[in-house]
DNA sequence: AAATAAACGAGACGGTACGTCCCGTCTTAGA
DNA sequence: TCTAAGACGGGACGTACCGTCTCGTTTATTT
């Protein structure tokens, strides 16, 4: 026997309402400076709906992300036989995301929210990797040769996009030639370690 | 001639006292979590007095930093002769040092310090990449022909933190192993090249 | 014709449980501490149920007046030929009440509930005038002779029980021989007055 | 040796601006209606102000009442020699305040706040009492020998504004007739009683 | 017996006010 | 004039209830 609740359920309209106000809030204003009490204004909402589903700034915009509010889950690297420049492209994606004041800002805020939240933090890595996208693309290349049978994909990953992050992180900005030099040199160790 | 004014000089007792106060919450609470007060109270200095020098959080977190409260700045990759060990060993300080929870949710206060303020992600560059000594070992270990003379040891020192800077922001563990492949990968392609 | 609506009819048993609660926690709680809520859980009953059959917290309080759940209904000055010592005899039993603290907290959230709503008030009001016995037993005493013919009867009750009331408004015990003194004084001047 | 502590004192200007802003808005809205956030924006005082002085809306009233800002304190029972006529236009002014539907409304709230603060409920019955004028007066009608010698004139006080109160409480008018009656009456015993 | 429909327990909803915490500024008295 | 202390105006927090609305179930009447 299935034993469930009366009662209404969970509102889907107030549930996208709050995440979408949530993106917008939180890319306008950053991790500090947006509010709950604004997020519940914006999206037609009291504040106790809020938190009656989340506990707060962190959860919320874990959620934003795994729906792809805040970071476009439809991107991936393509595969066109070149590993070198699919790599490339997929990094200028992410850098040129970071490349505005807007896009730096909602990276770095993005980070302060990956501090504070270890769920966050995990969904964020994934998010930048391309749902894990990226590796696959690595390991294609190693199956087809064009990258060391040995070679670590998954640390090769962290290498790119961590360079990036730290670069972001450091408010100094990463250009297309930077992105060039950086996968040329990393994907080059690969090839040359046959 | 010098313009003297009057009444009592800058308190250099209160100013460490604020610094060392200002470390030990951070550390403790973490950025968002420590306040103004707290420090004050620990410092047991006004809170006036926090003001008057200092213009808030992040410039007080960036005085720690460059007074080596926050990150141990006598840190320093050694020469042996082996660039691969000494950089490997570099950048175990680092990692060993986000192994700890607590030491991995100091260095994420760190980050989120630097995502709301620029002088203050610059600084926390610096200080990961050894004040710059990081660089410099890697252009010895290109003048004396370790490293390819087009390796971009600049670019190669943002790769490997910001791999350990990646990880420790996606709450991943980096022990000795993913390190040292880290740095026999990095590495590879300045033999193999030239 | 009468005409009949299909479907049940309203729960009794949902009512009593719902003014019982109510007296509880209104006695436990007072008028502003006690939640609608609270009471639906105590009663085990939704929260509609109630809102379905009060307006509020002064409705429901009232009904919980009429049936004597918070005030004993079936008290009633006694007739023993010596009006003296009848009224005395009430007005301590209504002092009694008050003299405990849980009474006199009692009284006073009666009293505060009075203050936000027309009908409770007059309610309250009837209550401690014994629905009106009060005035009857003064009213015989009259026309025995006990009292002046022209003693204005229905404000002699107001006098004893307001003050009575004043003085559990302002905190201060009403002991028998206060009781005592107001009802020799008062009805003094009716046998006197002859 | 005298401790004192140095800092800025309490700030007199906000503590009138507070209550006098309590005394508007709990007159305009009831005791109940009134909020702090409101008395503090019509104080031009943040809401923290407040609560570091006062612990609520009770102890915001009785301080109100001290300062005569809900009652005028300078109300007080003449001596014309005329005992009956002095208490008379005493009780008078009592229920012409209590008249209006704003008085009564008034004078229902501050019942409101005596239920729930002893403070507040004594410091009422001092007020309506004219700061005990009201009983002095009583006192020397009795040394003059318009009231008998063994009159219980604290309680003579009680009785008359008791009335008055209970009246109010149920939500009834009471009119120069009542008044006048209730005065007669209560203070004829008195010389019956001789 | 089936259909109808209201009352029920449960609880999510949009809101308001609460009392707390901390911000950065301002004020005081002492050194 | 710098200091410790701390009151100030302000803003956001997370909680507690309000009164309404919406579920899915139960139950009494009507067809």
């Amino acid at each position: 026997m299935s034993r469930h609740r009366s009662g209404p359920v969970r509102s889907e309209h107030a549930r996208r309402a709050i995440l979408e106000a949530t993106a917008r809030q939180f890319s306008a204003h950053g991790y500090d400076g947006f509010t709950i009490q604004g997020v519940a204004d914006e999206a037609g909402v009291g504040k106790q709906t809020i938190y009656r589903w989340w506990s707060g700034k962190p959860e919320l915009l874990t959620d934003c992300l795994l729906e792809g509010l805040l970071w476009d889950k439809r991107m991936s690297p393509s595969n066109t036989g070149d590993v070198e420049k699919d790599v490339r492209e997929w990094l200028m994606l992410i850098a040129q995301a970071a490349s505005s004041t807007e896009g730096a800002a909602l990276l770095r805020s993005l980070m302060s929210a990956a501090t504070s939240n270890e769920v966050f933090g995990e969904r964020l890595h994934q998010a930048l990797s391309g749902e894990g996208a990226l590796q696959n693309r690595l390991e294609i290349a190693q199956r087809d040769g064009q990258l060391a049978a040995d070679a670590p994909v998954a640390l090769l990953s962290d290498l790119l996009i961590g360079a990036i992050i730290l670069r972001t992180l450091s408010w100094q900005d990463t250009d297309a030639e930077v992105v060039a030099t950086l996968t040329r040199f990393t994907l080059k160790v690969q090839r040359a370690g046959q």
